[in-house]
RNA sequence: GGAGAGAUGGCCGAGUUGGUCGAAGGCGCUCGACUCGAAAUCGAGUAGGCGGCUAAGCCCCGCCUCGUGAGUUCGAAUCUCACUCUCUCCGCCA
């Protein structure tokens, strides 16, 4: 949520930030709310200290025995009109609240300004693509063929994009799950944490889920609840409506969960594979930071999700996302994208944001500053550490062997207990 | 699922025959004194949000907030109702 004062102050400028955004004329009902709101405020704001002051008099008067009956006469028909005002205050509110949960985070300065993923940042890579002496294969041919990936059956219980995983690749994706948790937990300092997989729906417009992308959910029957999206969710709704000692910061915490997306709109792609599930694994880390340290900590972030690929040896780039292909709550993201040969391309397999004070003002979430007691914001960060499926399916791409069999990553090794490839049983 | 108790400031905790209570006390925190320094001790300060005033900040003024939402009343932390959550006991259960 942006800060209602600062669009106040400053209207033009967050109206130009946010066609950065392609979002045009979002402020206008906005603003024409927040005259009314304020009008309205004043006139009931002075009957409430007139009800305010004559009960008092009220008292005063009962007690030296004195006949209070035409003030209270005069108060009772004030409060039919505070009444009716107010219920046009709260309508207006509504209203303006409605349409700042819609309004998505200003970019950073840093961020290149464009349409959509064509006018992303390439910052980096890492790793060369291997050149395969033979035919590579695509995760949903290896894994099948390997019976460790089972599309058909899953289908069966759970329809389309869901997937079966069995004996060594489900001992596989287990052990990417620990691995990760292992090296963000003891090498990074996260805490790990293993949260609720269904939450509230305060949980869910506190970190810019609801209410813009309800239809992107899986919604329990009946309930005002959710599976969750991603671990970012719970991590960051840990806090909610908190009051932190600037000594508690920064805070790391890294969690696996599964994550549940409905993938309404985006059907028709990647249809094969593990690539887009209604049901993933995920190890996510999220942080919640100083504001002044809150871009420092993205780098230091981004490094941390990076460190895992590196020790995979996967082959990734890291991207800087334009304006145009920024998630909703984001100030700034890198994305990760891990060399799949099946796409003959990057594919994104992390996604690290700064979302400045966007969620915490959403979810209520301030800390003490150490020298001022004046409460603050705090900034909110998250990245995936790394998404777990993608991983596998790129471990299978990448490691491949002509005879179909698999080389498992030496550092996951000790994770399979001991098992070196994975071969067709 | 049944019975009972409770929800107050960053935290703990008083306050329920309705009026001077946004709220005693304590902890924590900030500043000051003492000290070579620290601890201990002593003194002072310390809820949040919204709006007005202001060029802006500080003051100052007003409104709202004692789980949430309605209600009674001239006036509600205090009374009524509904809901949510927490705790205790019983039942069921991995």
């Amino acid at each position: 949520m942006l800060d209602a004062k600062l669009i106040r102050a400053n209207p033009s400028a967050v109206e130009k930030e946010l066609q950065k955004r392609n979002i045009k004329g979002a402020l206008d009902k906005y603003l024409l709310l927040d005259d009314k709101r304020r009008s309205l405020l004043l006139r009931v704001e002075e009957l409430k200290n007139f009800r305010n002051t004559s009960s008092q008099e009220v008292g005063k008067i009962k007690k030296q025995g004195g006949d209070a009956t035409p003030l209270m006469e005069k108060v009772r028909q004030v409060g039919q009109e505070i009444k009716d005002l107010d219920d046009e205050l709260k309508t207006v509110e509504v209203e303006m609240e409605q349409i700042l949960l819609n309004i998505p985070n200003l970019p950073h300065q840093s961020v290149p300004v464009g349409p959509d993923e064509t006018t992303n940042q390439e910052i980096s890579r890492w790793g060369e693509p291997l050149q395969f002496d033979f035919e590579p294969q695509a995760h949903w041919d290896i894994g099948p063929n390997l019976d460790i990936l089972d599309f058909e059956r899953a289908a069966k219980l759970s329809g389309a994009r869901f997937t079966v995983y069995k004996g060594a690749g489900a001992r596989l994706e287990r052990a990417v799950i620990n691995f990760y948790l292992d090296i963000h937990t003891m090498q990074h300092g996260y805490r790990e944490i293993l949260p609720p997989f269904m939450v509230t729906g305060d949980c869910m417009i506190g970190t810019g889920q609801l209410p813009k992308f309800a239809e992107d959910m899986f919604k329990l029957e009946g309930k005002e609840m959710y599976l969750i999206p991603t671990a970012e969710v719970p991590l960051t709704n840990l806090y909610r409506e908190e009051v932190l000692e600037a000594a508690d910061l920064p805070i790391y915490v890294t969690a696996y969960t599964p994550c549940f997306r409905a993938e309404a709109g985006s059907h028709g792609r990647d249809t094969r594979g593990v690539i887009r599930q209604h049901q993933f694994n995920k190890v996510e880390l999220v942080k919640i930071v100083a504001p002044e340290d809150s871009y420092e900590e993205l780098e230091k972030l981004t490094a941390n999700a990076e460190k895992v690929l590196q020790l995979l040896k996967l082959p990734y780039r890291k991207v800087l996302l334009s304006t145009g292909d920024m998630g909703f709550s984001s100030a700034k993201t890198y994305d990760l994208e891990v060399w799949m040969p099946s796409y003959n391309d990057y594919k994104e397999i992390s996604s690290c944001s700064n979302c400045e004070d966007f969620q915490a003002r959403r979810a209520n979430i301030r800390y003490r500053p150490a020298a001022r007691g004046k409460l603050q914001y705090v900034h909110t960060l998250n990245g995936s550490g790394v998404a777990i499926g993608r991983t596998v399916a790129a471990i299978l791409e990448n490691y491949q062997q002509q005879d179909g069999s698999v080389i498992i990553p030496e550092i996951l090794r000790p994770y399979m207990g001991g098992m070196e490839v994975i071969k067709r049983v």
